[in-house]
Formats: C-alpha cells, structure tokens, sequence
RNA sequence: GCGAGGGUCGCCAAGCCAGGUUAACGGCGCAGGGCUUAGGACCCUGUCUCAAGGAGUUCAUGGGUUCGAAUCCCAUCUCUCGCACCA
C-alpha cells in the first residue's frame, strides 16, 4: 500500500494547486491554521480530513474548490520551548527528542524558536501530503513573514482608524525580575492561580484609614470588628495621597497597580489591636481585634470581620470570647441562605467541630458558605437600601458605590501565593496602564455581528446559540504583547499584535499569497492592500505595478468570501467569533464569512488526547502503521465532525479491513459478464445511495456519507449475490456500480479510489473524476418492494425453522386475499388509524365478512404502523404477491433448504391461511 | 458558579427538532453454522428475557402530557467544552 501510495501522491503533485478558473464555480474552504510547536497527532489528523473529504466531494461536483494551508507562528510558547531546551529541561528534552522524536542534532538548534517552528511547519506539511490531503500548497506561508506583517499592518490600519483599538489599562500576572508579563507557558508554579479583586473598604483610624480588604464588601453591614495580626509590623505610608496603614507586602503590591506609596513609619500588629476604628456608612466604633488567620501576604493584610457569615470571622471571635474577652460582640445577620440558620457561619464551623481558626479544613468550608451564600443567598432588613437583594446584585451595587464614592479602590492579587516564574522569581499582579485593546464591547459593532450572524449558515446550527452569546459576551480585548514572535504595532512598535488578533483575516490573504511574495515587502502600503481588497485607489499610483495589482485583485474577488471555515469547538468563543468582528469591520457586505462548521474533541483510548501529558498517538506512526487511507476512513467514520471521537487501534484494523473489501469486489466484478433479473434492483439501490451519500456531504454530515457509500452499497451487494441464479457470480449490473462506488469512495479513501479507478481502466484522476449522480429513470419502486417482500418472507420462515422443533421438509406460503388489500388500503389511507373499523364496515362487501374484516382492520393498523411510510403507499397500490413467489420458488427453496409451495389462501384448506396479511404471508411449515 | 452541548440494548453510534417507520439503522466485538487440508478472508444466522413468525420489559433517574413517548413538558443526577490576553 505505501507504494502504491507514493506513486498516487507523486500523480497529484500540483494538481491541487488552484487558480480561478472562467468557467467554473468557485469554492473555497479553509481551517483554523496550526500553531506548530510540535507533532501532530491523530486528533489533528481529523481537524483536516474532514476539509478534504468535503473539498475533493466539491471537487468532483464541478467545482473549483481552493484548500489553502499556512502556519500560525506569532506568540511566546516556542520562546519558552526554546529557553527550555537550552536549558536541557528534562521533561521538555523527553517530549521533543522521544515522543516527537526530533534528531539530536536538529535538537540542539531548537534554542532558536524559529527553528523550531520552521522544523514542525515542514513536518505538517510532509504528514498533510502523507494523508493525501488536497491543498494547494504554493499558498503556504507562516505569519511572521513580512509580506504578511505588512498585511496585518493594513488590517489594522482600517481597525485602528475607527477607533476599535484603544489604549486602556489591564491587570495581568508579571514577573518583577524578567520585567515581563507571564502567560500560563511561563510558570513554573501556581497556572490555576487566579486574579481576584478585593475592594478596600476604609476605616477611618486616627489621623490613618485602615483599608480592609474583601471580596464580599455587600457584607459591610454585618461588620463587628476588624482583625490585624499581632504578629505583623504594618506599615504607615501615604498611599494616592492619603495615609493608610496597611501590610508591607501589599504596598509592593500597590506601587505594581499604579498607586504612590511612600512609607512614614511603622506600627506593630500588637499597638492599635485593642484601639477601635470608625464605620465608614455608621461611623460607629469598630474595634480592632487579634487573630492568626490574618495573612499580611493577602489583600491589604488587614481585614473587616462579619462572624455570622465567614467561617473564619465566627471562630476567630469565639475563641477569643471564651478566654472571656470581647463577649459583647455579637454576630449580625445579613444574608437569608436556604438550609442554614440565621447564622451560617456558626452552623458550618460547629457542624465540622473545628477545634480553631488554624484549622486546615477551614478554607474548603469557607469557600462552600461562601458559594452557597452567593448563588442562593438574600440580603434582609440589616442591610438598608439593598434589602432584598440577591447577593449577587447587592455585591455589584456596594462595590460601585464605595468606589465611585467613598473613595475605595480595587485591589488585585492572586488566588494563590505560590506563582513562580520560569526564572525562579515569584509573579504578581501588574497594571500595564499603556496596553491596547480591541474594543469589542462596542454595542455598534455588537450589532452588526449579530445581524451578520443570521446570514452565517453553521454546522451543526446548535452552535449558533453559542455564537450569539458570544458576541454578546465579549469585552475589551487585550490585543498587543510585549514578547513573542509577530508583528509589531505601527503605531506604537514597542507593541506586537497578539497571536489571536493577528489570525482574523487571513483567509483572505490566502488568495493572494503565491503571488505576492514577488513583490519587495516594503513596497506592501497600505494603500496597495487597499487596491488588493477592497478595490480602493488608481493602480497606477501605485509603488507596485498596475498589472501584478489588478491580477491579484481579481484573484481575491474569484475566491472571497470563503465558503467554509473549518475549527474545533474550543475556538468558537474567541476565534471565531473575532473574525466575524473583523471582516466586517474591514470587507464590504458582500465579502462576508459564508459559513463555518465547528468539531469536537479529540479522545485517545476514552482519555483527553493532550501532548504535554505524553496521551497522544502520533498521526504519522498511524499512517504509517496503517495507510493513509485507513486513518482517513476510521476519522471520518467513527464520528459526524461536530461529535467527539475517540481513536483505539484495535479498531483502526477492522477499517483497513473495510478498505481491502471494497478493493476485491471492485476488482472481482471487473470481468463480470451477462444479465440478471436482480440487476434492475441492484441498479434501482444504486440511484438512493448516491442520493442519500449526495445529500450528507453537501451538510457536512460525511459519517452519514460513508455509511451509505460503503455499509450501503456493501449490503445491497450481498443480497444482489444472494439473488444471483446458481452459478453466476456477477453480470455487466456491476460494472456501473464500481464505477460509481470508486467515485463515491474517492473523498474518502483517495488513495484506494485512485488505483481502482485506473486499475478498471478510467482515464484520468478520479480525484477530478465527475460525482455520479442518481438517475430517477434507473429507480423502480416495484421491483424494490417485491424484493422486500421476499426479504422479510425469508427471514420470518428461517425464524420459524429455528423455532421449530422437528425436522421441516416443506412450506408452504398463503398469499393474502383481495379484499384484505382493500381493507389495508382504507386503513392506510385513513388520517385518524382509530376510525378505520367504522370505514371498513361502511364497504358492504367487506361488511359481509363480519368479524374477520373488523379483526383484520385493527390487524392492518398495527402492520402499517410497522411499515415504512412509503412502503405503505406502494403496498396499498397492490403488489402480486403470488407472482413475485412463484418467480422466487426457486430462490427462497435454495436458501431454505425445503420445498416451498404458494397458494392463495382463500383457497388452501388449512387453517393457518387465514392469518395471511398483505405483505405478510401466512406460512405454514411441515 | 455562569454559558453551550451530551447521557440509547458489550463498545462506537443512528433516531429526538416535525410523537405511531422502533426491541430501536449501521459498524465493531462476540457466538453458532456454511465454505475449507488448516488459518485468514468471505457468506448466512444470532447477540435484553421468554417464544411458530409472537409476547414481556427497555433508550441516565423520577414524575407528567397523550389512544400511543427514546422522541414533548417538569425536576434530579452525571459527563464534555468554553469562561479571556492564551494557542
């Protein structure tokens, strides 16, 4: 098989390579293009098989389809990749030199990340071609060319010029050593850590504020005291101007989110515990009050105590009151939770009897009040303007107003202490104040997508619920870094575009790239992007020359606007949603994204299939373990794309089987001669299959596809063998269909398809072949529903010979009367089934048969509803039963191994006769 | 927690939107038989339980609507994906 298929693949050399055409109806699809940082496994394999199947269906439909691939190398992970492996990391070494088996000395030129990316892209595109796939590959690029760097340029030009990217401020997770932001791919430790947002709720205290931190300031009601730790020494520092008292720690964290801290002294935990503080709403007294749990490390290292709703507030303040201090503190009650007392808190601590506040379950249950009291919780009449609201409202309320107010800031730190940069160094919360954003929040916009949406066609159309929240859900999105590889920012150089804003639009570079790699990259303005696409500006002003323009621009208007774009589930609520955003900010209406169709996930063995935890099988050890063609097959056939699917190699092989049958009984009925009286039906069957694999392909359905091309086919030729007269293995019937299952194969198997077609001796390739098409001429209706009947007359008479406990030397087959397909006809006929006993005894004649009518009647209604709709047409139409047996005496004989008798059972004596429906015979066996 | 989509007879997986084609397509696996020196391949049959072609219990669980529900409604359990600066 490899042989042949290396010969195959050197035929198709070119022939993919796609340009518009005069008289053919473009059609272009796309997929979201590989970051290639490493091997591609199996799960990779079906992003872009399922694309191919559906560009070479289209292919052969007459179409001209365009299949372009590049790679997607802006971003930092390959930075990171690569200072691991100068480092010699051990795991990276182990997953690059072993799983990805990269050669030694390729290795050792992995410290540059380039090298990297460059070696995997041209490793895509070796396993791509191994797969058969049929991309035009002169329109291959990666995207920190700058040809394409100029391009992005341009599209931001437009984006930028209409105020769509605007500078703001963001907190993100930063290393203070490598003064750089940090992504998940940079740390060493803490990447589920999360950035929360505390408010800092002041207290007045003296000449000071005390700043509590909390992430719950809607329990500012319920406040009793405030906690320091005595342990501490806190700061005094003039912070924006005003003086704080806060930990040391959190006035690091302060300078890092754009606040002047500037430290005045200092004062021991033990000096203001004991001293009290204002209220900020009451301005009651607040005492400050000794506890452990107090981390200087979170927040502002100072916190407001509400003992009825916080685990650790409540037993703080207990243990405190039976050492018999503080005992007229008592809890306030704010929040209305179903399931506990007035009084979570307690309810929780004293239900886990925790001994005290140190405890280690304390954190889980703090978390488990806290959820409940935000997803359930109520606020009641302690609460002043926001009694009665949820939690959740109440929380959003509060928080505005103390910041807009009473001059409260939002404080970030981390979920957890333990973030480690890749340098050893811990991360932090950082407020880059000069970071550019792409505004997606802009309700304008917004609405543009949403109606530009309803003329989107999706697949599977359940994702279009997904797509509108979307859309509705987007915000300001950061849309510049300071490292990794990409594009710098024209206006602001100091900048790169980040990898997911700088993959929007390029479908529509595709349509150009071959070509425009022949012009110097400087001489690509935006001006000349603007002729390219958009057909703004004399092409003779411009710095390339007019005629290269023009033939580039009327390449882009034969391709765009793409057809089809291809990605996994796990792309839709960015990917492909920002694209969406930026075509139409760019192109005109008539340029707009046609259509998408999103997959689902990949499995291998029922586990996630994920290459940093080693769970991958790597799609070229499969093709070369099993062929391309197999591979292609099982991922088509295990799952319709948008399904997950998962890859098991003991599977693999019974596809392979599959693949070799098709190949023998292609070639066995190549010499096949003569004529039969089944060819008719083998022909009729021929037309729905073609029919029903048509239809599933042109919606995406390729699953459905291949089991009527295949499983179908490989069905109604068994049976049409079975019906064969003795001695006769095959007639001339075949040879149209292996012509026309090579075709129907061909999407899916190229390879095999190929062979077949020029092994049977067709010119040409099949991959250009044209798509059979059903011929309704060919369909007989009749001769199908006879060959059913005898179907389902076999199979009820082999059942009874398995039942039947003597040894049978004959049957006999009692065909149903003329006046029981009269009643099946009312019966059929009839809208409501539960009228038809009346309808029966209004025809007179069957009125005479009394009770054997009525018992008939209720009989058909049961029969009908067993029976295809269609069938049933047909049926009550009237079949001739008793002709269709007598020709198939002979046949059913063989299969039966008895001597079959028809007779009419109005006539035959026995009693069984009279159990004879329409399409049911009576059969008695003797 | 929020948003989206699922849970079907050993496994994969149709059907569900438009209730009666449904004991529930198809494939894989398994079992029996045929063909064969043998194995493979191929063909036939079976594969929830009983059974002269029929019947009984089934489609995550519990309710409901209906002459009739895997399909519609409600509740519960459970799995997958996304939840943002990241490819």
């Amino acid at each position: 098989m490899s042989e042949v298929e290396q010969e195959i693949r050197s035929a198709w050399t070119l022939a993919f390579a796609s340009n518009p055409s005069d008289d053919k109806e473009k059609f272009y699809i796309n997929v979201a293009f590989p970051y290639p940082s490493g091997a591609m496994h199996v799960g990779h394999g079906r992003t872009y098989i399922v694309p191919d199947v559906v560009a070479r269906f289209w292919r052969m439909q007459g179409k001209q389809v365009l299949f372009p691939m590049a790679f997607h190398v802006t971003g930092a992970p390959v930075l990171g990749i690569a200072k691991r492996i100068a480092k010699m990391d051990e795991m990276t070494m182990k997953l690059y030199g072993g799983l990805y088996r990269v050669p030694q000395e390729t290795l050792a030129s992995f410290t540059d990340p380039i090298v990297i990316v460059n070696y995997f892209a041209d490793e895509y595109e070796r396993v791509m071609k191994q797969l058969g796939l049929s991309i035009d590959w002169r329109r291959r690029f990666t995207t920190i060319i700058p040809h394409y760097s100029k391009f992005i340029e341009w599209q931001y030009s437009h984006i930028y010029s209409q105020g769509k990217v605007q500078k703001g401020e963001y907190p993100v997770r930063y290393c203070p050593v490598c003064d750089q932001p940090v992504g998940d791919h940079d740390l060493l430790e803490g990447d589920s850590a999360e950035v929360m947002h505390f408010v800092f709720v002041k207290y007045p205290f003296g000449g000071y504020f005390i700043p509590a931190a909390t992430l719950r300031p809607e329990t500012i009601f319920g406040v009793t005291n405030l906690w320091a730790n005595p342990e501490v020494i806190y700061l005094e520092a003039e912070v924006d101007g005003e003086k704080w008292i806060i930990s040391r720690e959190a006035a690091d964290k302060l300078r890092m989110q754009k606040h002047t801290v500037a430290e005045i002294g200092t004062i021991s935990g033990t000096e203001f515990v004991g001293k009290a503080a204002q209220h900020p709403i009451t301005g009651v007294d607040v005492p400050i009050l000794p506890a452990s749990f107090v981390d200087a490390d979170v927040g502002s290292g100072l916190v407001m105590s509400v003992p009825a709703h916080a685990p650790f507030d409540y037993i703080a303040l207990r243990d405190l009151q039976q050492q018999g201090k503080y005992t007229d503190i008592v809890p306030i009650p704010l929040v209305i939770v179903p399931n506990f007392s007035t009084i979570p808190a307690q309810d929780i601590v004293e239900k886990n009897r925790i001994p005290h506040q140190d405890d280690p379950r304390m954190d889980e249950l703090t978390q488990e009040l806290y959820t409940a009291e935000f997803s359930k919780g109520k606020l009641n009449d302690n609460c002043g303007v926001h009694a009665g609201k949820s939690v959740r409202q109440a929380r959003e309320d509060v928080t505005k107003e103390f910041v807009e107010t009473r001059g409260s800031i939002i404080f970030h730190d981390m979920s957890e202490k333990r973030v480690v940069c890749r340098c050893g160094s811990r991360a932090y919360v950082r407020i880059l104040d000069d970071q550019w954003f792409l505004n997606y929040a802009d309700p304008e916009w917004k609405m543009q997508i949403h109606e530009q949406l309803q003329r989107v066609e999706l697949f599977p159309p359940e994702v279009r619920v997904e797509f509108e929240r979307t859309v509705d859900w987007l915000r300001e999105w950061p849309c510049t870094r300071r490292v990794g590889l990409g594009t710098h920012v024209p206006w602001d150089p100091k900048w790169l575009f980040e990898p997911l804003s700088d993959s929007t639009v390029y479908m529509s570079y595709y349509t150009i790239a071959h070509k425009i790699t022949t012009i110097a990259a400087e001489k690509l303005t935006p001006a000349v992007f603007d002729y390219i696409f958009l057909g703004i500006g004399d092409a003779n002003a411009l710095p390339v020359d007019a005629t290269t323009l023009k033939e580039l621009r009327s390449e882009f208007l034969y391709w765009y606007p793409y057809d089809f774009r291809f990605s996994a589930k796990d792309l839709l609520s960015n990917h492909l949603t920002f694209q969406l955003f930026h075509h139409k900010a760019i192109f005109p209406d008539g340029l707009q994204p046609k259509g998408m169709v999103v997959f689902g996930m990949a499995l291998l063995n029922g586990m996630k299939m994920s290459s940093s935890k080693g769970n991958v099988f790597l799609l070229e050890d499969a093709v070369n373990e099993f062929g391309a063609d197999t591979v292609r097959m099982f991922l088509v056939g295990s799952a319709e794309p948008w399904q997950d699917f998962d890859w098991r190699n003991e599977l693999v092989l019974s596809v392979r089987k599959q693949i070799e049958r098709v190949w023998q009984m292609v070639l066995d009925a190549a010499d096949a001669i003569g004529a039969a009286p089944i060819d008719a039906w083998l022909i009729s069957r021929l037309q729905h299959r073609i029919e029903a694999a048509t239809k599933a392909l042109r919606t995406f359905q390729i699953r459905q596809a291949l089991q009527e091309s295949y499983n179908g086919i490989v069905s109604d030729l068994a049976w049409y063998r079975r019906r064969l007269p003795e001695g006769l293995n095959g007639t001339a019937a075949l040879h149209a269909v292996t012509s026309a299952w090579i075709r129907l194969m061909a999407p899916i198997i190229p390879y095999t398809a190929e062979k077949l077609w020029s092994e049977t001796g067709h010119e040409g390739l099949v991959s250009f072949a044209s798509w059979p098409a059903a011929d309704p001429a060919l369909v007989s209706e009749a001769v199908e529903v006879s060959e059913e009947l005898l179907r389902r007359t076999l199979e009820d008479i082999l059942s009874i010979l398995k039942l039947v406990q003597f040894g049978a030397k004959k049957c006999t087959l009692f065909v149903a009367p003329e006046w029981k397909y009269k009643v099946f006809g009312i019966t059929a006929a009839a809208e409501d089934k539960r009228s038809v006993v009346p309808m029966v005894m209004a025809d007179a004649a069957l009125r005479a048969k009394g009770k054997e009518a009525t018992d008939a009647a209720v009989q058909m209604v049961r029969l009908i509803h067993s029976l295809p709709p269609e069938q049933v047409v047909l049926i009550a139409a009237g079949v001739d039963e008793l002709s269709i047996f007598s020709a198939a005496k002979e046949f059913l004989e063989k299969e039966s191994g008895l001597t079959v008798e028809i007779a009419a059972a109005d006539a035959g004596a026995h009693p069984k006769g009279r159990m004879a429906l329409p399409f049911k015979p009576a059969i008695v066996v003797e």
